[in-house]
DNA sequence: TTAAATTATTTTGTATACATTTTTTATGAA
DNA sequence: TTCATAAAAAATGTATACAAAATAATTTAA
């Protein structure tokens, strides 16, 4: 015997709903009721709320509706991104394993040769990495969350498109190999403003 | 009629049982089941349970325990104050309200002369005016987030002892009212540093 | 006595019912 | 028509019951 074997309800609500929303199926602003998904997914209310809750609390859905983050609420989210991110990129330059820099390279590498899901994917984990090597789970679970949010504008912001971004990811990642920290947070922050801003332009659009 | 009036029982129960976390009424570690406080507060399970799951979220519960922070814990609790807040005093350096400025400055006399309790107060609300005046949401909600699980150390750790604390204090609201950014986001750097060393010495004897 | 296994007990997770509140729709006066 | 009000409908908040899981206590074999 392993572990756990069944999931609670609870669990599997926060799951569907959050894929939901990250998918845009439920769209940005859309009211959740509690009845709707506890029918749809086939459990009764009472771990669709606590589901609902959770998601709340992560800053995914804001009374009873998907969120959907104003201009502000974007600059605030990317703000904290860049103190976190960019000292994530400094401490990496004062060491990170020969695996999580093989893991960078190669994410600069899909960013070159992917295809769309792909690079994507490749640009995403580049961040994690980076954060997730600083080994601080505050950390961790602060820019996961600004993540999520920030993923919400995916379809209206197509950010693989946004013209070097990977020269930007492979500057960051040579500084970092380089050990050279300064740099390395510098970019990054510079990295990360220049997204705020080519989002900030698309969303106008 | 103005707003609500009728407050919640979800909402009753989270703040009874935040209060008695804080208070230290519950200790670190101790184990909270449901029914128990359910029948303490005079409520059914349903909003106790909810109130707790929103305190897991907030990391004052774990795994239904009180949270018990470890050494590494409170470093990275730390480390993340000193990025945001760090960033906040060079933001206020930039620009502050005559009004913010004049209650910093009274955090620092009342750090001075007050009691006890008005000290510890008044050093708390040093560092909540500075978040605050950044107005990003984001970053207020975790700043007060790490407050409070630094809080569940204050019976351990009596921090307005620290030696040199109100000079410190006083040293950032002389940097931001002379807008001096970079001096500011240094001492305040510096400043939480060595509460956390504090901290951490305290915590081993 | 120790340790494994079994049984009791407690605690959690989920469904359901109902009361309360909020939202929507309908109605009527200006 | 527009606004305010009333009535209806929907959704949320809470209590309760019971099933499932986790913990604690007890028994039994080595």
């Amino acid at each position: 015997m392993v572990k756990k074997e069944t999931i609670p309800a609870y669990t599997h609500a926060y799951e569907y709903i959050r894929d939901q929303i990250l998918n845009g199926e439920l769209e940005r602003g859309t009211k959740l009721t509690e009845e709707r998904l506890a029918e749809e997914i086939g459990i009764s209310r009472t771990p669709v709320r606590e589901a609902i809750r959770k998601l709340e609390q992560e800053g995914l859905i804001q009374n009873k509706r998907v969120v959907n983050p104003s201009d502000m609420d974007l600059r605030h989210i990317f703000q904290v991104r860049i103190l976190l991110e960019g000292f994530a990129a400094r401490y990496c330059a004062s060491y990170m394993t020969e695996e999580a820099l093989e893991k960078l390279k190669s994410c600069v590498e899909i960013g070159r040769t992917g295809t769309t899901e792909e690079v994507m994917t490749a640009n995403y984990e580049f961040h994690q990495i980076i954060v997730g090597a600083t080994n601080n789970p505050m950390m961790i679970d602060i820019i996961d969350r600004m993540q999520s949010i920030i993923y919400l504008f995916r379809k209206t912001v197509v950010y693989h498109k946004r013209p070097l971004l990977i020269e930007e990811h492979n500057d960051i990642y040579l500084a970092i190999l380089q050990h050279n920290g300064d740099e390395a947070e510098r970019l990054m922050k510079d990295h990360i403003q220049k997204d705020l801003e080519f989002c900030l332009n698309r969303m106008r659009m």
